[in-house]
DNA sequence: GCAGAATTTGCAACATTATAACATTTGCAG
DNA sequence: CTGCAAATGTTATAATGTTGCAAATTCTGC
């Protein structure tokens, strides 16, 4: 089991980081998809914590470090990393988290914790089953889902100093 | 089945509108919540049709009444009806809509269709149970449940006339 | 390499959604 | 009636996201 799962759990988070990276390369090569350096940084910048970041928390970082940025900047970057599966968008939280499944085709669920802020995107088949079924019964014919859980992880409900 | 589960077929639809205001009134009452008449004038609003309405939208209506209303006339009046259950709040859509099940304890699945612009609330207790199987293996204490639907409903995919 | 097309970026203004702060009014209990 | 709490009015502002157009860059066919 990958440590990218464990955003609760301490883990190196430099491999987070640099496997992201490498991945969307990977990625935007063989979709032959410009991962410009605008892009890249972009990226990189969402992937510096497992807490999502807003856009404007991106435009401060680019403007902080002399890039000459507007909102449309970020918001170009944020619409080509998220065509290409490498970022999602948290809509109850208007941010913006990495895609911890980039590449593989599938349905992101994700538990947000209201106290350290951290998201853990899960894959889960039974509950992608358990929506298609229900919106099936409906004959309903599903694009897209937006499936985002709120609560306690298990670092911040257990007590932050105990067990 | 009542008809107001089913906002993609053709139903009196003023029954959902004064079955949703006598619930309301019900439920306030027990709770000895006060439905003053702003915030019930924005519950018919809402229910006006399937179409969840922006903040802004219900505002225009409001002015164009008459009524001397601000922004936080509002979401003030939306935020008691969120508080008793009476309406929802579409992340994916900063809009709100009426609750087809007001006063049952439910975790709403809403299915938006992008082309009439409708949204159905579902109920589903397996969805709701594979999401907690999903959540508690992560150890994680749900609190919140967002889920959201996108994609064409039955009227809308068939064809808007055939079959 | 070079001209032309397509994509990407810079830039300014603007649109939409939501909240903060404080004064005023209203409903209600004693 | 009086005093308190809840609700509302009012003004301003914050936060989030978009449009439109011009300039620069990159790609493509030659
Ligand atoms: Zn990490
Ligand atoms: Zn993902
Ligand atoms: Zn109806
Ligand atoms: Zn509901």
């Amino acid at each position: 089991m990958p440590s990218r799962a464990l955003p609760y759990r301490p883990h190196n988070h430099d491999d987070c980081v640099s496997q992201a990276l490498t991945d969307a390369r990977e990625i935007c090569q063989q979709k032959n998809a410009r991962l410009t350096p605008t892009r890249e940084r972009v990226l990189e910048l969402i992937w510096q914590s497992h807490k999502p970041l807003g856009a404007y928390d991106v435009l401060a970082e680019l403007t902080s470090e002399g890039h000459n940025a507007a909102p449309p900047t970020v918001y170009r970057a944020l619409d080509f990393l998220q065509q290409h599966g490498l970022v999602h968008r948290i809509a109850s939280l208007n941010a913006f988290t990495g895609c911890a499944h980039a590449g593989e085709h599938h349905t992101g669920m994700f538990l947000i914790c209201r106290a350290c802020g951290n998201v853990l995107e899960l894959t889960d088949t039974s509950v992608a089953k358990a929506i298609h079924d229900a919106t099936g019964a409906e004959a309903f014919r599903t694009e897209a889902i937006t499936l985002e859980v709120a609560g306690l992880c298990p670092g911040c409900h257990t007590g932050p100093h105990h067990e």
